[in-house]
This record gives C-alpha cells, structure tokens and sequence, in this order.
DNA sequence: TTATTATTTTTTGAATTCGGAATTCGTAAA
DNA sequence: TTTACGAATTCCGAATTCAAAAAATAATAA
C-alpha cells in the first residue's frame, strides 16, 4: 500500500508558486515582492508568505531591500558566470561518476534515448520553454545517474538562476544545435565508460553555456557568432 | 561619525544559535527540536525560531518527525562520503582557481602563514576544537582565494555537517599530523602557480578526510591505522 | 491480561494583532 | 520655486491567538 498524500502545506505550496512565477518571468527582475499582496494574491495569510519569502531569499531568488520590502533579484552576469563555474565541476563530477557505472540492463541507455530524443524535438520544434524543460532534464538525469544524491541537491541551488537566465541565451537560436551535440557527446562518453572524456565534455559543455550566458547578458554577443569563439579550454578542468 | 548598529533580528539570532548548539553537540543527534521549548530557551516567541527551523531544515541539520516536530538530524556516514565527494569537486575548482592569480604583494604567502600557524599551533595543543576551527579558516580562506564568492556559497552547505563530524574523526590524532601536510603542500602547490598539482591536491585531501569520515562513522576504523590505507586515488579527478 | 476505543494532551501551522521603522506626501517657509 | 520639516501611510518583524492533527494515555470490553 502506498502513502496517502500528505497536507497541502501553504508554507511549500507559496514557496513553489512564488518561484515558479519568478522562473516564468510572470515576476521579472526586481519586481518588488510584497508580502500583503502576495498573500492576497494567493488566498492565504502573510504567514506562510513570509516563510516562503525567507527560503527564496536564501535561494537568491529575491533580496531584501531594507525595511521596503524584498524585490526580485536581478539577473547578475558575474553572478551567473560563477554560478557556472561551480556548475561545471559539479557536472564534471556526475559525468564521471556515471561513466564508472555500468548498464547491464540497457535502461540507462533507453533513458539517454529518450532525453536525447526529447531534447532534439524541443530544437526542431523551437521551443523556448520546451528546450529549458529538456536542458534540465538531461542535467537532472546526469545528476541521478551518479548515485550520489548531494550532487543533485548541491546543483538545485544554482539552476533556478540559470532557468532564469536561460531564456535569453535561447534566443539565440545558433546555440540549440550545438547544446544538444554537446549533450550527445556526453552521454556517448558515459554509456562507452570514458571517465576522464565524459568529465571533461561535461565541465566544458557547462562553461561552455556560461560564457554565452555572460556575453550575453553583458550584451557582448549581438546575434550570431562563429563557433570558434566558443570556449575550448576551461580553468575548472 | 559612524553608521549605528543595525537592529538584531530575532529570526538571524535564532537561526545561529541553535546551529550553534547542533554544531557544539549541545544539542546531539535525534535530540527533539520544539519550537516552544527552543522559543522559552531563547527568550523570544515561537515565530522566530519557526522561521529559524524552516532554513536548519533547508540546511538539512535537522529533519521532519511529522506532528512530532523537528530533531536534529542524526549523523549519515553514507550522506557524509557523498558531501566530501561534492566538496572534493569543489575544493579542486578552488584551488585551480587560486593557483592561476598571482601575489605581487606577497599577501597571500602571508596569509597561508599564518594560517599554517595557526593549524600547526592547534596540532602541537591537541586541541579538537582549535583544530576544527583552524580547518575551517584554511578552506575558507582557500575558497576565498579563489576569487569566485559562489563556491564558498555552495559548499557552505556542506560544511556544518563536516564540522559536525569532525569532533569524532579527529579523535584520531594520527590523522592530525597528516592534514596539516596536505593542507601545507596545496598552499605551496598554489603559490608555485601549479593549477593541476593544487586542484589535484585539495581534492584528493578532501576526499581522503571523506573515506576516514566514513570509516569512522562505520567503526570501520578503531583506533590507529598505517598511512597506506588512505585514498591515493580519486574518481572525482 | 490484552486489545481496542475514546479522551486528553501536546505540538505544530496558520491567522490575527501589535509595535516600530522607513518612506512618502503635504505644507510652510525661505 | 525649492527646500525642509512633520504628519500620515505603508510595510515588515514579532507576539499572541486559534484550530487542527497526531501522539499519548486512560478506560473498557473480550
């Protein structure tokens, strides 16, 4: 017998509502949050608002702004480029791990299958949420499929950052055959065991998409670019 | 004239104290956390520590018991091995990172000084507590370096729950001597400008004090043991 | 004696109330 | 017209109150 769903928690439910809503932009950056109007807004009390507000703090999803209240943190390239990097040795890490593991039974790579086939429908389709959803769900699948749990748990704290700032790098529609050739190669490097080759594409790949986020949210990157300039080397390997 | 002191804040005030007192032991594993009790401790009412418990929980230092309220999670060997691991990652991009700036000034070699005197004092004296405090000053100092404020962000997560365990680790003092080795070899490593040699180093050191963790969480490892038998090898390279 | 059920207690989540601090707006004076 | 002072409003943190749910306990029947 399974467990029967628990309570609804306002606490959570306001916490995954409010995030969403920044996620989705529906909150843009530095939108001020109020907690009387978020309450309004969703039926309940300031209470469970004001915890939520206190854990998207800690997430860096909002900042205070003195006794006015918190606002929606604006996106931050520095920021962004040093969430990257830590991404980048975390990913490295998982790609590793997985490619130590082997697959007897196939289903590891039946999932790379399905990721990798969901993924080049969301660039055939154009899909700017569908290529975020897909993104994430290969990220996440790497994470799993190290078998260490903490890795999935560490790299929670950056991607909504990067959800956020996805979007915008997405635009640039030259960059979504290249993600998922990236991810391509790093999932053929786990399933063929290449610890070192899978670690490395993987860190690469993330700073890879780092670097693209920074120029473009520094506005350095109007448009279309060589793949040269892509980054080749990277200081966390 | 200078700027007044801001007001306290009873939630931030709740919120250290009682990471305080799981970090001291004051308040051991699976001891009962409730909020009326923690709220008479501290002489506030129940709303701040409420908030204060939502982010220990975020933090992981203390779990869910259903209406039972709270207890201060119990210390997880495996959950232990998997932070080192996740550590080992981000130490290594650390101190890659540090080895790659140069010290002009010479501020640097003056600050890993002082904080291998500091470790070397606290090994001399024997003392548990200087020596947890003096580890923590070198790997903060070491993610500092660094120059990229997410990884200390990152890996401060992770921290509590090393320092948490470390009180037993180091009961070992065999292990002292050797820290303090390792952590001297990566302040020459990143001073000579040697990126992979540091990053090498600082993983390979975490990852050790992660399987002497894990062994010491098992009873795996009772007492004294010849200096072989720790990690030469690391999979998170 | 044991098992089951009803009651009491405990403890939390949420709502409401209270107090204080900062911003804003209005008014008066230069 | 601009500046400065002060009142009013806004908004949040904290305390208090309320309600619900689970655990503990007591009581009763088999």
């Amino acid at each position: 017998m399974q467990q029967l769903k628990t309570k609804p928690d306002l606490t959570k439910q306001a916490l995954e509502a409010i995030r969403e809503a920044i996620l989705s932009g529906e909150l843009p950056p530095c939108a001020p949050v109020a907690q009387e109007e978020m309450a309004e807004r969703l039926g309940v009390s300031r209470q469970p608002v004001s915890r939520a507000l206190v854990l998207l703090q800690r997430e860096g999803l909002i900042v205070e702004r003195g006794r006015k209240g918190y606002m929606v943190a604006p996106i931050d390239a520095e920021r962004l480029l040093a969430l990257y990097q830590v991404r980048g040795a975390l990913d490295r890490l998982a790609a590793r791990l997985a490619a130590v593991k082997d697959d007897p039974q196939g289903t590891r790579r039946r999932l790379f299958d399905r990721l990798m086939a969901d993924g080049r429908a969301a660039v055939a389709e154009g899909s700017i949420t569908g290529l975020v959803a897909a993104d994430v769900a290969f990220h996440q699948a790497l994470y799993a499929l190290a078998g260490n749990p903490e890795i999935a748990a560490t790299a929670e704290g950056a991607w909504p950052h990067m959800v956020r700032a996805m979007r915008m790098v997405l635009e640039d529609t030259s960059r979504h055959e290249t993600i998922w050739a990236d991810h391509g190669a790093i999932a053929e490097a786990i399933m063929a065991g290449d610890v070192d080759g899978a670690g490395e594409l993987a860190a690469r790949h993330v700073e890879s998409a780092g670097g693209a986020t920074y120029r473009r949210l520094k506005n350095l990157d109007p448009g279309l670019q060589t793949p040269d300039a892509t980054n080749k080397t990277s200081i966390g390997g």
